[in-house]
DNA sequence: ATCCCCGTGTCCGAAAATCAGACACGGGGA
DNA sequence: TCCCCGTGTCTGATTTTCGGACACGGGGAT
């Protein structure tokens, strides 16, 4: 449980991330902001991109474990739109940096783990290479109304995008 | 600025004084509850109460610094009002404990700093002796009224209070 | 082009903090 | 009375943080 100055290296760099992109962060701004030594900072980050890397898993499996049971695509949906919605600011500003990759891999990370959760049981008399592309159909369109919903700059509630969604049901094979 | 664990200690034990009585908490539920080692504690402080003390030494002088210009008797009550009602329940149980002395000592301290930051400059042409008397009636009846809330079950709004001080002006010299 | 400032990444040894493990003590319940 | 449990203290090992230094490289200024 301990280890609380790299709690605190990532509190003062997601509250730095709420104030400008990504690219204008160094980790000289980080140390000084929660007062600690530069060396600390090398002591458990390698350097600022591993740092970015661990929030971001630690992220996607908080949200995991805040839902453990996701027993429905609504409840799945749901916790992807709080993360989004609850770390608007600072999203945006990784979505437009450098390390849009790094964020997008673990959203797409996000989406398979709540597409499979839910729609794996729904799919089991359907051929292995049909339910493959299934999952990987609702994977992408999860993923896609995200990130369709930060080029679009972040104005509606993404709920609505996977609303309509699960209205479609796109690729789902009638019961 | 670091002492990251320090910090622990005290919000792991404002977090358990939310939920019990001060004389229910011990130290090795706040060394479990923030995952240290219990000789970490007695390594920043030497027990519990000590802990107590600083906890109530920091809220004042934060509330000080909060407020470091008090140009008027509505403001420090104001001050005085937004930490007690933040701190409801923690002070609650505080209150309510073997630790009543060090929470009135320091609530003390904090009515002092606000009466006489404000009423000094109006005295100037009082003597020394009706001055101190003055202030201290004052100070006395913001203390009191804190108080009275407490034992009045932290009903009302403890605004209220300051706001009839202010308006009965009792022990301040005619202009 | 060159200089210079600044952040980076790395190293070192010193200092501080945390740890595990033990001990005696005292209060309270069985 | 015995026993459990939290306390407060101690020791030494380990981990973490620190200050200070270094070379490197990019970018702005002259």
């Amino acid at each position: 449980m301990p280890n609380f100055t790299r709690r605190a290296i990532k509190e003062s760099f997601l509250k730095l991330l709420n104030q400008r992109p990504l690219n204008q962060i160094t980790v000289k701004d980080i140390v000084e902001d929660c007062g600690i030594n530069r060396n600390s900072f090398y002591y458990h980050f390698s350097d600022l991109p591993a740092l970015v890397e661990e929030i971001m898993a630690e992220r996607v499996s908080a949200m995991v474990e805040n839902h453990p049971t996701v027993d429905s695509v609504q409840e799945g949906s749901d916790a992807i739109v709080e993360f989004v919605m609850h770390n608007k600011r600072a999203i945006y500003h990784i979505y437009n940096s450098v390390s849009r990759d790094v964020f997008e891999r673990h959203l797409m990370e996000v989406c398979r783990y709540v597409v499979t959760t839910y729609l794996d049981g729904m799919l089991e008399e359907v051929e292995e290479a049909d339910r493959d592309a299934i999952l990987r159909f609702h994977r992408c369109a999860c993923f896609g109304s995200v990130i369709d919903w930060l080029n679009g700059g972040m104005k509606d509630d993404v709920s609505d995008y996977f609303r309509r969604i699960r209205q479609l049901r796109l690729g789902l094979p009638e019961k």
